[in-house]
DNA sequence: TTGTAGGCGTTATCAT
DNA sequence: ATGATAACGCCTACAA
């Protein structure tokens, strides 16, 4: 026979005290005779008294609840920024939500309702691939839920977002590489429509560029992260007839197969050809050849920051000019790796 | 100015007719005259009325929220579990409060606490390594919160899992190799004081013995997870005398460094030595040697299972007796790889 | 078909 | 120092 769940009417009535009572001593009010505290706190103690957070949250119209809606978790950038998320909220006594979109718009709008009917206090997402719409966020501002867009962010700059600039760190990766002489650099993009596949181009022909060199698109290739898409990408670049000194991937993963097809084909991986990358995922430290560099996005700091910042948004009234941070710390930085 | 939240007793006001009324239009009761009914709906999509699932839940005391508990989402396996329990949780309107453990027992206590707090309607856990004790655990029953542990499971037979018998993978593993003329078997274990390392190594063993062949241990090793630490299991296995025809890591990411390793010094992967291994991650897919076949856990097979019991257990009265779970379905498969 | 009233667990505001 | 009461948003008997 489970007891009953305990609330603070059972302690009252068992204790022969009004509910004020019980609740003042649960809440260490002042105004409570010292006596009557322990004795409570005594039975509250022994019947596993636990409140009752969605009735307190009911009456103070705070959950104590953030919502996390990102693409897919399968992701180490989002695996880990959820992890610095989480440890903020935690040191707040904010219990997280979590719900992905898998790119998938319809998704999207179906978790972001779900978190709005649960009345999180407030709402970080990374956005689909497929949203380019915002009114599915926008009806939260109803609600006074305030977003904070973090990592996929709209290029509106009406709204509180948490990013990293991709264009910055390629146009610094490229002077990197000139600066250790290497002026012939192939880049393997991703698919043009996205906004990061985008942002990396355009930092990889200002980096060339701002050099007074001439771009070669010919160096410039696309792959839809299949392993054949990277593998034809890989072919096309070795095939040139001035083949490129190195060779910048858009991430991880499309560097790692990269990479297998360099071996397959006998390239002396990061002699020959350097590899760069961007992401820095622990997976490439297990593997025989990682990137020679690659961009750190900081994914549990950008966590960490957006997540303090929404709790400020939450607990300030109001903010009107929106909170847009971007700087030094959560910009790229090249971590070189050393495996000669 | 932000309109005020709307209710049902804004709504009721506006419309002049009682709240009751509202409630019945917005839940298609039939005791609803047709023409009040589009009323009211038509007011409330204007104002964008939502209900509030705090106030709902608070009354009906069911909060149609799942609470996960995991070790670390950075683990491939627990991301994938992720996605198959809120594939189901979605599907039957529950959405997941999500916390991770890291490991540390303390840090699980208290995402449990705060779970409880948010009253839960049920409890889904993968146990921190630290983990021995469930009294934190134990305190969710009175509350009648279902708990249903998977993956990282307590031994206790009186509780509901679902998990995948690593014991008997490893054994049919062995039974694979023998039957390809493999019968030295070199095996990279984890810490002993894993379950999951106690586990696979009984499997080993078992495995050798059904074969009338003595157990050398000699060919079985340990790691720590570093990459030293993997260094070194393999230098002693590969400087055994008599050394092994294949080897068997603890998991995937072990793999990547036994392979690693086993390059660098020349060794012929998967020609000379086969390589095992656990998880089938995917990673594995981008690299030049993946292991010639991997258990597949199945997490999120796991996961949708999951949910799925704990929902039953959500809805049905308390029923008494454990729910094992583990049978042929998500148990070990071995999927081979093919990359001659 | 619609309205009225009570209550879910908690806290805040009175009053005692 | 303590008790009584109202209120939060919603639902559901029961009454009309």
């Amino acid at each position: 026979m489970p007891d009953k769940i305990p609330t603070t009417k059972e302690i009252a009535r068992r204790l022969n005290v009004s509910q004020s009572t019980v609740s003042r001593a649960l809440n260490d009010h002042p105004r409570i005779g010292l006596r009557t505290k322990s004795r409570v706190l005594e039975l509250a103690k022994k019947l596993n008294y636990e409140p009752n957070a969605k009735a307190i949250s009911f009456k103070q119209k705070k959950t104590s609840v953030i919502g996390v809606v990102i693409p897919f978790i399968g992701e180490e950038f989002f695996s880990q920024a959820i992890s610095g998320i989480e440890t903020v909220a935690l040191e707040h006594n904010y219990t997280i939500l979590f719900g992905q979109s898998f790119d998938d718009l319809e998704r999207e709008k179906k978790v972001v309702e779900s978190m709005k009917k649960q009345r999180v206090d407030g709402l970080l997402i990374s956005l689909s691939k497929q949203t380019v719409n915002f009114d599915h966020l926008r009806t939260l501002e109803k609600f006074d839920i305030p977003v904070l867009y973090f990592d996929r962010v709209p290029a509106s700059d009406k709204v509180h977002k948490v990013y990293c600039d991709l264009e910055k760190a390629t146009i610094e990766m490229i002077g990197w590489l000139f600066d250790k002489g290497c002026k012939r650099i192939g880049f393997i993009n991703g698919p043009s429509q996205l906004t990061a596949a985008r942002e990396r181009l355009k930092g990889y022909i200002e980096g060339i560029s701002r050099r007074k060199i001439k771009v070669d698109m010919q160096l410039v290739e696309q792959t839809d992260f299949s392993r054949a898409g990277t593998d034809r990408a890989m072919t096309n670049l070795l095939s040139l007839k001035n083949p490129p000194a190195a060779i910048i991937t858009f991430n991880d993963y499309v560097h790692l197969d990269a990479v297998r097809f360099a071996q397959q084909n006998k390239i002396n991986t990061n002699k020959k050809i350097l590899f760069l990358s961007y992401g820095n995922l622990s997976i490439t430290a297990h593997t025989a050849f990682p990137p020679i560099a690659s961009v750190e996005q900081y994914p549990a700091l950008q966590g960490k920051r957006a997540t303090e910042i929404l709790i400020e948004l939450i607990h300030r009234p109001v903010s009107l000019t929106p909170y847009i941070f971007c700087n030094e710390e959560t910009t790229m930085k090249l971590v070189i790796h050393n495996n000669e």
